[in-house]
DNA sequence: TTGTAGGCGTTATCAT
DNA sequence: ATGATAACGCCTACAA
C-alpha cells in the first residue's frame, strides 16, 4: 500500500490539489467553508500528510537540522543534542545527529552529507582544531553554506569567521585558577584536553593569566594535555604518579578529565579535596553524583543547543544579536581551603 | 548561489542528463570512456552532488534512519544513540534522532513524523508501556510502517508484534538474584525503574524467580519503583531510610538508579560493599567510575543501535535471523560476600 | 472562490 | 552508446 498523496484527497474531496493546498498551507486564503469542510474529511479518512520529501524538494529546503557532534556518549555533547533535539521539534524540524568520532576527516565529510540533504542549518558543537588545513577546509565550507543560505552556528570557537555562540573559554580558565588560589594552591598540576583544540589552549591561557596575576611562577612540568575523555584523565595521572606530592590542587580542563582523575586519586588512596583540591569545567549531570561532588564551571550546553535550532529556525532572530553566554563557577565539594604548604 | 543540478553537469558535459545519471548511478552501463571523462570532470568543476530531496522523492525512499529515545543525554540511549548513529554513516545513511522525553505521546508522535520524511527505517529504543492504549496505538503504526514497507526495529521488548533484538531482562533479573543469592544475602531491597514500562516487570520477575528458587521469601515490601534516572535511585533511598538496617544488598533495576542510590549511601556514611551491596543492569561506562565500581549485568547497547541499522540497510540481512544477545554479569568490588545476617 | 499547469532534481523507460 | 521524456508529490503563478 502506498501513502495517500495530495491527488488521492483532491479526488476523494471533488475539488484540485491547488485548493488542498490551499486549505493545508494558506490559513487566510478565502476557501468556501464547504470546500474546506469535506477537504478536512478526505485528509482525516486518508491519514494523509505531506511528503517532505517533495516539499523540500519543490522549496530547496528540508527541515532537517544538520548536528555535528564528536562522540554522542560523551555527556558534554549528549547535553547539547539534547537541546538541539528537543528544540528543533519544538519548531517542527528533526535533528540529524553526526557523529565525528573526534576526527577532523569526518567532521569535514559531514558538512557536505549534511549539505546534500537541503538542511536548513548546522549545529557544530566541538571547537575548532588549530590545524590550518582543517581551518581552510572549514572555511570553504562555511562560504558555500553561506551562498546557499545556510546558516552554521558553532557553538565553540572554530578560529573560522562564522556564527558561534559561546562561553569565553579563556575566563573559564581565569575562574578557575582564582579560584583555587584564593583556597591557597600555589601548586597546582593543569590537566588538558587535546591540545589540537582551540578551547584547550584558551583555557590554560586563562589558567596562566590567573597565575600571572596572583605572582604565581607556574611550573610548565606541571601542565600535561590528552583528551578530553575519562581515560584520558585517569592516564595523565598516571603519568604523573611521581609528582603527586609536589600539588595541592589540579585544574582539569574538563569533567571528563576530571572524573578519570578523581578514580586515579581514588585508587591510589587520596583523599579529595583533603590531600588534593579538583576543579574542572563543564558542570555535567554526573559532577552532582560522584564522591566527592565537584566544583566545576558550569556550560549551558541544553542552552546552547537550544538557541542555536532557534536562530537557524525563528526568522525573528538576528543573528547579529547573539545572546551572551556567562560561564559560572559551581562551588561544590572537591575543593578545600589549604593555608600553606 | 544554487547548488549544481544534473542539468548544469549534463550541460557542461554536452551530454543529456541520462547520461550523466548513468555515470553515476550505473557502474556497470555502456557509456565511452570519452563521455564519462567529461562529465566526470564536470561534476568535480562544479561540486555536484545529486539532491537527496530529488531522489528521495523519486524513490520513495531516503537515506534517512529514525531513532526514537527517551533521552538522549542518558548514557543507555546515548550508548544506542552513537551505534545507530555511526552505523548509519558507515552505510551512506544519517540519523534522525528523536527526543520523546519519556512521554508515550511524544513517541508515538515521532512515529508519524518520521514516516512523513520516508525514513528507510525506524529504531524504537526504549522498552514497551505496559499502558493498552499505547499499544494499540503502537500496533497502528507498526502494520502502516509494514504497509509502507518501512521496517522497524525495536531494541526493547514491546509486547507488540514487530521485529525487535534484545537481551532477555527476565534473565537478566535472575542472574542479579543469583548472584546476590551466591553471596549469601537473604535480604535485598529491588530498586526499580518505572512500573510502567515492560522491562521493569521483567526484570523484577526474574529477580523474585531467583528468590523463589533459592527458597528465600523476598519481603515484597523491600520493593519500590520509581524511574530509570539518577535522581529516582536517589529519592528511593530517602524513602527507604528507616529499613536500611533490614537489608544487606540493593539491587537496582539499571545503573541510573544505582548511582542514585550509591550517592544517597555515601551520604550517609554506609560503605559499599562492606555495609550493603550494590548490583544494577546495563553497564553504562561511567560503573567503572564510580567508587566501588559498580557490579552489573551489561546490555550491549551499542552493538544493538549498530545491529538495528544494518537490519535496516543491509538487503542481504533476513529480518527472520535475528542474533541472539546474551545478557552477561560484570563482576565488580561493589558486592561482597555475607555469611550470615 | 476554484482549477490548470509548470517546475523543483532525479531516475527510468523508451527511442534512436 | 546516448538522448528525450515522463513521473515522483508538492506548491504556486496564472486563469477562469
Amino acid at each position: 500500500m502506498k501513502k495517500a498523496t495530495i491527488k488521492d484527497v483532491a479526488k476523494m474531496a471533488n475539488v484540485s490539489v491547488a485548493t488542498v493546498s490551499r486549505v493545508l498551507n494558506k490559513v487566510d486564503y478565502p476557501v468556501s467553508d464547504a470546500v474546506k469542510k469535506k477537504v478536512e474529511d478526505a485528509i482525516e479518512e486518508l491519514e494523509y500528510t505531506p511528503s517532505k520529501s517533495a516539499q523540500s524538494l519543490k522549496s530547496n529546503k528540508s527541515q532537517l537540522i544538520g548536528l555535528i557532534v564528536r562522540d554522542i556518549a560523551d555527556p558534554y555533547f549528549s547535553a547539547i543534542a539534547k537541546g538541539v533535539t528537543e528544540s528543533a521539534i519544538a519548531y517542527g524540524y528533526l535533528a540529524l545527529v553526526c557523529n565525528s568520532k573526534r576526527d577532523m576527516e569526518n567532521e569535514l565529510k559531514y558538512y557536505d552529507v549534511l549539505m546534500q540533504h537541503n538542511v536548513a542549518g548546522i549545529v557544530i558543537a566541538g571547537a575548532g582544531y588549530r590545524d590550518e588545513a582543517f581551518q581552510q577546509a572549514q572555511e570553504i565550507r562555511v562560504k558555500r553554506a553561506r551562498e546557499l543560505g545556510i546558516p552554521i552556528i558553532a557553538l565553540a570557537p572554530q578560529n573560522v569567521a562564522m556564527t558561534t555562540i559561546s562561553v569565553d573559554n579563556h575566563y573559564v580558565g581565569q575562574l578557575l585558577g582564582n579560584y583555587l588560589v584564593e583556597n591557597g594552591h600555589h601548586h597546582i598540576a593543569y590537566v588538558g584536553g587535546n591540545a589540537e583544540i582551540i578551547v584547550d589552549q584558551q583555557r590554560l591561557d586563562g589558567f596562566l593569566s590567573a597565575m600571572r596575576t596572583a605572582g604565581i611562577q607556574q611550573d610548565t612540568t606541571l601542565i600535561t594535555h590528552g583528551d578530553f575523555t575519562w581515560e584520558a584523565g585517569y592516564k595523565a595521572m598516571e603519568n604523573f604518579s611521581d609528582r603527586l606530592h609536589e600539588i595541592t590542587a589540579i585544574c582539569c580542563a574538563n569533567d571528563n578529565i576530571a572524573i578519570g582523575v578523581l578514580r586515579y586519586l581514588k585508587e591510589n588512596n587520596l583523599i579529595i579535596p583533603e590531600n588534593i583540591s579538583l576543579v574542572s569545567v563543564g558542570d555535567i549531570i554526573i559532577t552532582e553524583y560522584t564522591t566527592p561532588k565537584l566544583s566545576t564551571v558550569k556550560i549551558p550546553f541544553y542552552e546552547l543547543g537550544e538557541k542555536s535550532v532557534e536562530i537557524i529556525c525563528d526568522p525573528n532572530v538576528q543573528s547579529d544579536e547573539l545572546p551572551h553566554y556567562e560561564a559560572k563557577l559551581i562551588k561544590r565539594n572537591s575543593v578545600a581551603r589549604r593555608c600553606k604548604l
